[in-house]
DNA sequence: CCCCCTTTGAAGCTT
DNA sequence: AAGCTTCAAAGGGGG
């Protein structure tokens, strides 16, 4: 029952049936856990003294060899074979682009198609951390102790961490100076102190730094700019991710969030999370998971009759509301239950085209975009070929079972994975109907032969969204 | 201006 | 303890 359609699950080997073996024993560890403690957690902040103190060039050109030489190294979560996988980021190539274990691990240059909110002024090489990385350090400087750091948190005017609200982020300052920088955030710190509530924003974890990373390539490859879409691909990439490169990410994502909890001992996600929105009453099991979802995700597209009057307007979703938010009890007024209980997971779309035609409502030209053949020579893995099973998607490393045990490098500490997850990217039924699912946006991403880099323009058929 | 989409992971709250 | 919810980033789109 709860399988979407094959068609729809965009995991699979090359050989297109992953199901047919289970996923290699070596996708098992956690890769933030690689410190032998059980990550994860705030109670890890501070246990570990070397890991409080930022990685060294040295110690990043280390993290390599150490992670394979603790077994960690293994192939691709979805083995695509170079020719066939059609993210050339994921090609064995990839680990040139995440040049981890080189002090421009964020590659910055405009040439390299990233670009970072932070200014380039920032001295990345006394540490061989990405600017990013120091998104928490009130001087730019990384220091050895953060948490000597002179600047209280709620003097704090780091623009990543303190901004008056959720989701506002400062205007790029690559051209910026920091004064400017600075003074623009002294601004904006008047305002938030006014409120006497500056907003510290949580530390970016590891899917996060990904993203913001890869963000820019991918909407160069793509041209797409909506980042529903690129999200969705960037999270298909890092599923396909190495478990090394993930691996850094964790680790990073665990440095800025020891950086964070330094910086700002007494922030609690808490102040955020509480922040605007009551928190909802859990849901009942009798509706399957769908009375948390707002109309467009539990109905889908091609059912938007059934949708709410705001959800039609996308504006704020009653109903998800009324599931427990703000009424904060008894509705299951709505019918919620119709497409409700496991139904999201079989209410497979009838008619795409209509859908297609529906989906003007929501990002916007890619509906059109979805209607377009694939670039030519794009080898995609076949839909139809892909049987992928949610329990198999390797969604996040919970999901992985680690071969190894304690004495060999790991604690093996592992949260039991979740029963069933969210449906793993793409493996949604209703993406079949989404525009933006990530089997109709990529099957419009460029495809990078690695053979073909090297700027070869001519290679890359580029979609234009507009 | 506000909210939507969309992703994963972390953390805290709720049951 | 398990499950659930929110928020981190991003930026185009719609009302």
């Amino acid at each position: 029952m709860g399988l979407p359609p094959a068609g729809h699950m965009p995991f699979f080997c090359h050989n297109g049936d992953p199901l047919s073996q289970p996923p290699p024993a070596h996708m098992g560890i956690p890769p933030y856990q690689l410190d032998g403690k059980g990550a994860g957690s705030m109670g890890e902040y501070g246990v570990s003294p070397p890991a409080a103190q930022p990685l060294s060039p040295a110690e990043w050109r280390r993290l390599g060899p150490l992670l394979a030489a603790t077994g960690l190294s293994r192939p691709a979560m979805y083995p695509f074979s170079a020719g066939q996988y059609p993210y050339p980021m994921l090609s064995p190539e990839m680990s040139q682009v995440a040049s981890w274990h080189t002090p421009s691990m964020y590659p910055l240059s405009p040439g390299a198609g990233f670009r970072s909110p932070y200014p380039s002024s920032l001295p990345i090489s006394t540490s061989g951390l990405s600017s990013d990385f120091y998104r928490f350090s009130p001087t730019g400087l990384i220091q050895p102790h953060p948490g000597l750091s002179p600047h209280p948190p709620h003097l704090s005017s780091h623009p990543a961490i303190v901004t008056p609200g959720p989701k506002q982020e400062l205007p790029d300052m690559n051209h910026r100076s920091q004064m400017d920088h600075k003074n623009n955030i002294d601004a904006k710190n008047a305002e938030a102190n006014e409120k006497k509530k500056p907003h510290i924003k949580k530390p970016l974890n590891a899917f996060m730094l990904y993203m913001k990373e890869m963000r820019a390539k991918v909407v160069a490859e793509c041209t797409l700019k909506e980042s529903a879409a690129i999200n969705q691909i960037l999270g298909r990439r890092w599923h396909a991710l190495g478990r090394e490169e993930q691996a850094k990410y964790y680790e990073l994502a665990r440095r800025e969030r020891q950086l964070h909890m330094q910086l700002y001992p007494d922030w609690s996600s808490r102040a955020n999370a509480t922040r605007g929105k009551k928190r909802k009453r859990k849901q009942d099991p009798a509706e399957g998971g769908n009375s948390m979802k707002k109309c467009r995700a539990r109905y889908g597209l091609d059912q938007q009759n059934q949708w709410c009057k705001p959800c039609r307007r996308k504006k704020k979703c009653i109903r998800y509301m009324e599931s427990g938010g703000e009424n904060d009890g008894n509705q299951s007024d709505d019918n919620l239950g119709s497409c409700g209980s496991t139904g999201d997971a079989h209410t497979p779309p009838e008619d795409d085209t209509e859908s297609l035609n529906q989906s003007m409502s929501s990002p916007g030209g890619l509906s059109a975009l979805s209607s377009l053949t694939s670039p030519g020579g794009m080898v995609m893995p076949s839909p139809s070929a892909s049987v992928a099973s949610p329990s198999v998607s390797v969604a996040s490393p919970y999901m992985l079972q680690s071969p190894l045990t304690p004495h060999e490098g790991y604690d093996v500490k592992l949260p039991p994975p979740p029963p069933l997850p969210r449906h793993p990217v793409g493996t949604n039924p209703h993406d079949a109907n989404n525009p933006l699912s990530v089997n109709q946006l990529t099957g419009q991403c460029v495809r990078n032969d690695p053979s073909e880099t090297n700027g070869n323009k001519e290679t890359r058929s580029i979609i234009s969204v507009t």
